[in-house]
RNA sequence: GGAGGGAUACCCAAGCGGCCAACGGGGGCAGACUGUAAAUCUGCUGGCUCAUGCCUUCGGUGGUUCGAAUCCACCUCCCUCCA
């Protein structure tokens, strides 16, 4: 297997689409590194992994020995990308901006290789651009042209409201790439009508179309739906390194590959073939799967250790049943004669009412000190307990009579 | 400006005078099972120092009634059609 089949191999890896695949093994051919361009929108500062699928990609690109661009669109973060809004969007502030871009900056190169990462800023060739200038980039392109695209489509026969700007939009995200000299742009597939813009825009001004290529949205902790703040079902990339590995060993098995194809780095694509076939013949239980996979995310994260110590609590705790080793002791001041169950559990926090410490005892979910407590009425006195809901919460409590 | 329709718990959505703390679904939590926090099945999913008890909830305010999420009036917000 040739070097160069590798390459395709590993670009290839989880991609919507590869336009064209041909031009791609030819600009490869030419042996030189390739400066693959990204854009980011900068209104998104808090990432999860689903906008890594797109960072992954780079970095897989920056071991291949390329040039990648990171550019930031803090020109047009003031437009506002219409891209899957069915409404026309605020702009955001020069501020906004500025500081939104700084945030990206901090994350992204937990996966993206520092030194071989270009981060520009689309506000170097635009923020000078006379208007005459920006007027003939416009007509570059049709307004028919323009509508082809689906969302505008929709809005244009729905009777809804499209500004002139946000037509502008395709064609400044187009011409980034040939202000950047772009081989490849990568993007997601909702971004596919404005890579190609850049293509032809290049075309136009005589540079070798860029290769476009899209990636996939990730699917969210459920499975189902995107991954997204607003869902809920996602695993942000600064949260704890227990939440990763807990959120990651909750995904379903289906859902694991996925997962492992657009978000591991040590897991090859043979390996992920032989590693399916091993678990549906039985022999290797999923489970140990999905700890190597969210090993890898924490380790990407928050490093090694952090990863091993995920590991050890997720034994612990869920596996094993055991009492984390972290917890800390939380003094609580009771009345002399001591202090009921229920209203400890709200106190703790291990249940959000008294009501529900209720449910939960009789649930027979609640320990106290290993041992089910089956009476919500029971009256602590002061002393030293181990309180438990679930197999996961636990709280260790000292209580001590109130001075009063 | 005119004519209709709607607002119910975290979300969707029934209910249309007492049997309503409010059907059902989703989500969440718990239990069982399991070589997983997967899958599957079951239960729970207003609050209260703990009660076959009390308190608060069905957009808001007032009213009718022994009794209202349910009826009436006004108000606020949303949607559809007409102009």
């Amino acid at each position: 297997m040739s070097e160069l089949q590798d390459a395709l191999d590993l670009i290839g890896r989880g991609t919507e689409e590869v336009i064209k695949h041909e031009e791609l093994e030819a600009r490869l051919k030419l042996g030189r590194p390739l400066r693959v361009k990204a854009g980011f929108d900068p209104t998104a500062p808090d990432l999860h992994i689903g906008h890594t699928v797109l960072l992954n990609k780079m970095r897989q690109f920056q071991e291949l020995g390329h040039q990648v661009i990171f550019l930031i669109g803090d020109f047009t973060g003031m437009i506002g990308d219409p891209t899957g809004k069915n409404m026309t969007r605020k702009p955001l502030s020069v501020e906004d901006v500025a500081e939104n871009a700084r945030t990206y900056a901090d994350q992204v190169f937990k996966v993206l290789d520092r030194d071989r990462t270009e981060l520009r800023f689309n506000s170097e060739w635009f923020g000078t651009m006379s208007a005459a200038e920006m007027i003939k980039l416009a007509a570059k392109h049709t307004v028919a042209r323009l509508l082809e695209r689906d969302d505008f489509q929709k809005r244009f026969r729905g009777e809804m409201p499209i500004a002139i700007h946000e037509f502008l939009y395709p064609l400044v995200q187009g011409y980034d790439s040939v202000a950047l000299e772009a081989d490849v742009e990568l993007g997601g597939t909702d971004q596919k009508f404005n890579l190609l813009v850049g293509r032809q825009l290049q075309s136009d001004v005589g540079q070798a179309p860029q290769i476009v290529i899209t990636m996939p949205l990730l699917e969210g902790l459920d499975g189902v739906n995107k991954m997204s703040k607003s869902l809920g079902n996602y695993i942000g990339i600064n949260e704890s390194p227990n939440q990763i590995f807990g959120k990651t060993m909750s995904i379903s098995d289906d859902l694991m590959w996925r997962y492992f194809e657009l978000m591991s780095f040590r897991m090859s694509l043979d390996g992920l073939r032989e590693a399916r076939r091993a678990t549906e013949q039985g022999e290797r239980n999923p489970r140990d799967l999905k700890v190597e996979l969210a090993r890898e995310l924490v380790a990407r994260f928050h490093g090694e250790q952090a990863a091993d110590s995920a590991i050890a609590f997720w034994n612990e705790t869920v596996r094993g049943g055991a009492v984390p080793q972290d917890l800390v002791t939380r003094e609580l001041h009771v009345p002399p004669q001591g202090e009921s169950i229920a209203v400890l559990l709200k106190l703790t926090g291990l249940t959000s009412s008294s009501s529900e410490s209720a449910r939960k005892i009789a649930e027979r979910a609640v320990r106290i000190d290993g041992v089910v407590a089956e009476d919500r009425a029971l009256v602590l006195s002061p002393g030293e307990y181990l309180l438990q809901v679930g197999k996961r919460a636990f709280c260790r409590v000292r209580l001590s009579p109130a001075a009063s």
